[in-house]
RNA sequence: GGUUUAAUAGCUCAGUUGGUUCAGAGCACCUGCCUUACAAGCAGGGGGUCCAAGGUUCGAAUCCUUGUUAGACCA
């Protein structure tokens, strides 16, 4: 099931690819998914689990069977979702990690990197989930906050260092200064420590470096070493040091050559080593243990404390942290071309601040545990012989066949092999992808992988930047020597309204396939898009679906206006002729607009220059304008111009609404059977006539202004206004009186000389303007807004003529923004002229 | 604790190289409209000490320093 992080991420991803294909490219989008080993093992297990089939009673073979058909079933839910939201692949290449070409590219990349070194076998701490019995990596564990009880311990100083066979008895018994105390989150682990360790400076301590103590209960001896990492403010300054159960500790006790005693079996459940609480849950015990240490004294004060518990995605049971046998690879020489190759920009990441924590990352990479204790996965291919000793080879024949040759053990067959029972974590295939999808790790100079890599973009969500977009770019290096990708773009988390991360496991994503049927796939698309720029997280709401939706329907019923003009044969008005210019000239300015936007992977901004040009320019203002009165044909020449503006549109849109945008493209002309909107050029812009936009926002504020006094005085939108017009230059608005009429409603336009008596007045740019009302005119008022203006401007003359002044600026700034001040300047005393004078007039 | 990102309208967020009359969008709110494609709409409107204090600059929401608060990653 997918969530709406995946819808997000899949309408980006959709965005570019049909752009692409718009402009001309060979755009390959390759679908596929993951087997997600850890989740889906943890789902067949449950379904077996509901058939009464326990996974220990049956072999490998059938398990896997039952998960080959769990995957059929489910699998395909995902690819389907997928098309429902439009997403435009090339689904005849659907690839699965667990399909037999891309299991044997995994097997193949295991067996080369262990020839070459770079895989090993060896004791690590890891995650271990107690109730799954397996490793986890660490993107599958869930840090959990909660209110844990800090214990405080007290273990006795042994005074000196006692012989073999003294009794303890005697140094047991607490003196004045004789015992120090310690702060743990985990009583039960005591019998599991190695050592107390303090930090050198800490001065309340000086003395105790050196000599033991005693653990409680247990009475065994421990030293108490010196460390740096001791941070002397946290509990008394005292740590516990348990090697076996916790990381800081291991590397501690690696550090000072500390014994490892592991307390624990893979249960969860203490073990002989414990000596006490054997065979009890790791929580029972730490009720058990707190009591005991109460009724001996041992326990000096129990304290809230918040802290962090590491939890299971799938099991949900708490990690604990375990040192066991399993397979890493190294990563520190590997990594190398990865880390370098995003910092000198070779791989750009969108936005750029995740550079830092790219690099931080990648300075301190760890090896990589890539082995896991479950069957549904690639079988590591390492085998071993009864003395254990390990042969890696793709299949049990060629281990046998390198056991004899290499090891000469000619009378070896297959059934003294034993292979390696885990599996490989999910993205030691995933790394693959850029290449595996292509076959290229087995047939590396085939046509499709030549032809394809590197790819271009990458859209992915940055929680996973280090688990799979890192590890792909250190696979591209590793396999191709170069690199897998050109560009990463990271989008933001999808949260709810508390903040949380949608997830599978919390349950609180909509159901996308319920929102697209409720908001329409194209809905859902541009409303996530509206609020989504890159890397910056979203709080989902409905709202923001909402929005999409009513765009939808703003421009269904663009189309169906259009629809529904009749055509007549006659001449093309003076004023339709001239928005038809107009609104191309916006078309050309929003189109370089958004290339712009494009090339800085802001797909939102985009989409919002387009959304504003669709709903304010195109339908607020330009349909308004061409609109023909009631029931009245439009001209031939405005007919054919608005289909092909509306067509261009469409164009434009597509990359985001793929559905609506086909329907009324098919729609709109006739089309040839098998042609798609998907298939058409991405419109092109051309040339921009700046002084006709300039002219036309003038006309919009005069617009504007006569709605404002319409609405200021309560006059209904049908009473049609007498304007009056106080200008030079007369030829302005000759050509667009009747737009004027149309959209403010006005009843006659009027140039007159001087002031016209008992009107309304008011000033756009250098002219001034009258509106003859009914009834007394409130002089007061009127001199208030216009002397209200009239200081602003004077406010703005002044600063900018200051700015004009100042030396400095005129030499430092840039010529055109210098000419541009000027302009404005001019155009701010122009309008200070005018109001000046109507002021005057006013005050008579 | 280390690293890091952020703080802009009631809410969620844009604001690109420091320079447009730059303080914006959507939602929410207020007023008036069932106007001929659209009430999921139309026409208007109110609302901001751009976290705080310093600094750099001809010029700062934007750059620097410090502080406050919140988040993320790592430990």
């Amino acid at each position: 099931m997918l969530h709406m992080g995946h819808m997000l991420n899949n309408t980006i991803q959709d965005v570019l690819i049909r752009k692409a294909r718009m402009e001309g490219k060979e755009a390959c989008w390759v679908p596929g998914t993951d087997h997600a080993s850890i989740a889906t093992e943890a789902k067949v297990v449950a379904m077996l689990k509901e058939r009464g089939i326990e996974k220990k009673d049956i072999s490998r073979e059938e398990f896997l069977k039952y998960a080959h058909e769990w995957k059929d079933k489910y699998g395909g839910i995902i690819l389907d979702q997928l098309q429902k939201l439009g997403a435009s692949c090339d689904w005849d290449r659907t690839r699965f990690t667990m399909e037999p070409s891309l299991y044997e590219a995994v097997i193949d990349t295991f067996v080369r990197l262990y020839n070459k070194g770079q895989i090993y076998r060896g004791v690590r701490m890891v995650n271990w989930d107690p109730l799954g019995k397996t490793a986890l990596s660490d993107e599958e564990v869930i840090e959990k906050e909660i209110m844990a009880k800090l214990y405080y311990i007290q273990y006795a100083v042994s005074n000196q260092r006692s012989a073999v066979g003294e009794s303890i008895a005697e140094s047991q018994k607490p003196k004045a200064d004789s015992h120090l105390t310690i702060a743990t989150t985990r009583p039960e682990t005591i019998m599991a420590d190695s050592a107390i360790c303090v930090n050198p400076n800490d001065e309340r301590y000086q003395h105790l470096i050196g000599k033991t103590v005693l653990i409680p209960l247990l009475n065994r001896e421990i030293p108490v070493i010196a460390d740096e990492y001791v941070t002397m403010d946290f509990g008394t300054g005292c740590l516990k040091v348990t090697p076996a159960h916790d990381l800081n500790d291991y590397e501690l006790g690696i550090k000072h050559k500390l014994p490892v005693i592991d307390i624990l079996d893979d249960n969860g459940f203490l073990n002989e080593k414990a000596v006490l609480y054997v065979g009890q849950d790791r929580f029972a015990a730490r009720r058990n243990i707190v009591k005991d240490l109460e009724e001996s004294g041992h326990l000096v004060k129990m304290e809230e404390y918040k802290s962090i518990v590491k939890t299971s995605e799938r099991t949900g049971a708490v990690i604990e942290p375990k040192l066991s046998l399993q397979w890493f690879l190294k990563m520190d020489e590997i990594s190398k071309p990865a880390l370098e190759n995003v910092m000198n920009d070779n791989i750009k990441l969108y936005p750029s601040k995740f550079k830092n924590t790219y690099r931080s990352w990648m300075e301190n990479v760890h090896d990589w545990c890539i082995s896991r204790q479950l069957w549904w996965g690639q079988q590591i291919p390492a085998f071993y012989l009864q003395d254990g000793t390990v042969i890696v080879a793709k299949t049990k024949r060629e281990a046998l066949r390198k056991a004899q040759h290499d090891l000469l053990l000619f009378a070896l067959t297959e059934e003294d092999l034993t292979q390696d029972p885990d599996v490989l974590d999910t993205w030691f295939s995933s790394w693959l992808w850029p290449i595996s999808v292509f076959d290229g790790i087995q047939n590396p100079e085939n046509e499709d992988i030549s032809y394809y890599y590197p790819t271009n973009d990458l859209v992915t969500g940055p929680d996973i930047l280090f688990f799979w977009v890192a590890r792909m770019i250190i696979a591209g290096y590793e396999w191709r020597g170069e690199l897998p990708f050109k560009n990463v773009y990271l989008t933001g988390i999808v949260r709810d309204k508390q903040g949380r991360k949608m997830s599978k496991s919390l349950g609180n994503s909509p159901d996308p396939l319920e929102l697209i049927e409720k908001f329409g796939a194209d809905g859902v698309r541009s409303g996530l898009l509206f609020s989504a720029p890159a890397g910056n997280d979203l709080l989902y709401d409905d709202k923001l679906i909402e929005q999409g939706r009513n765009f939808c329907n703003k421009i269904w019923n663009a189309y169906r206006f259009s629809q529904q003009l009749t055509v007549s044969s006659e001449q093309s008005s003076a004023s339709n002729a001239l928005a038809i210019q107009w609104f191309n000239s916006r078309i050309n300015q929003t189109i370089s607009e958004i290339q712009d936007h494009f090339s800085k992977f802001r797909i939102s901004d985009a989409l919002l220059s387009l959304y504003n040009l669709v709903w304010d320019d195109f339908c607020s203002k330009y349909l308004e304008i061409i609109k023909p009165a009631y029931e009245q044909p439009i001209d031939k020449a405005t007919y054919d111009a608005t289909i092909e503006i509306f067509e261009k549109l469409m164009c434009l849109l597509h990359p985001y609404m793929p559905f609506i945008t086909e329907e009324i493209w098919q729609s709109l002309g006739t089309r040839k059977e098998g042609e798609s909107i998907c298939r058409t050029e991405f419109p092109k812009g051309g040339a921009v006539n700046a002084e006709l936009l300039a002219s036309f926002d003038a006309m919009f504020e005069l617009v504007s202004k006569i709605r404002e006094i319409r609405n200021a005085k309560q006059l209904s939108p049908k009473l049609a206004l007498p304007l009056s017009i106080k200008t030079d230059n007369r030829n302005r608005y000759e050509n667009i009186e009747s737009i004027i009429t149309k959209l403010a409603n006005t009843e006659t336009i009027n140039y007159v000389s001087d002031k016209v008596d008992n009107a309304l007045s008011f000033v756009v740019k250098s002219d001034e303007f009258f509106i003859i009302l009914e009834g007394e005119i409130d002089v007061e008022a009127e001199l208030e807004t216009a002397q209200k203006d009239l200081d602003y401007l004077l406010g703005f003359k002044k600063s900018t003529e200051a700015k004009l002044a100042n030396e400095r600026f005129v030499a430092n700034a840039k010529p055109e923004l210098v000419e541009k001040e000027r302009q404005k300047l001019a155009d701010a005393e122009a309008k200070i002229k005018a109001l000046e004078e109507m002021i005057l007039r006013l005050k008579k």
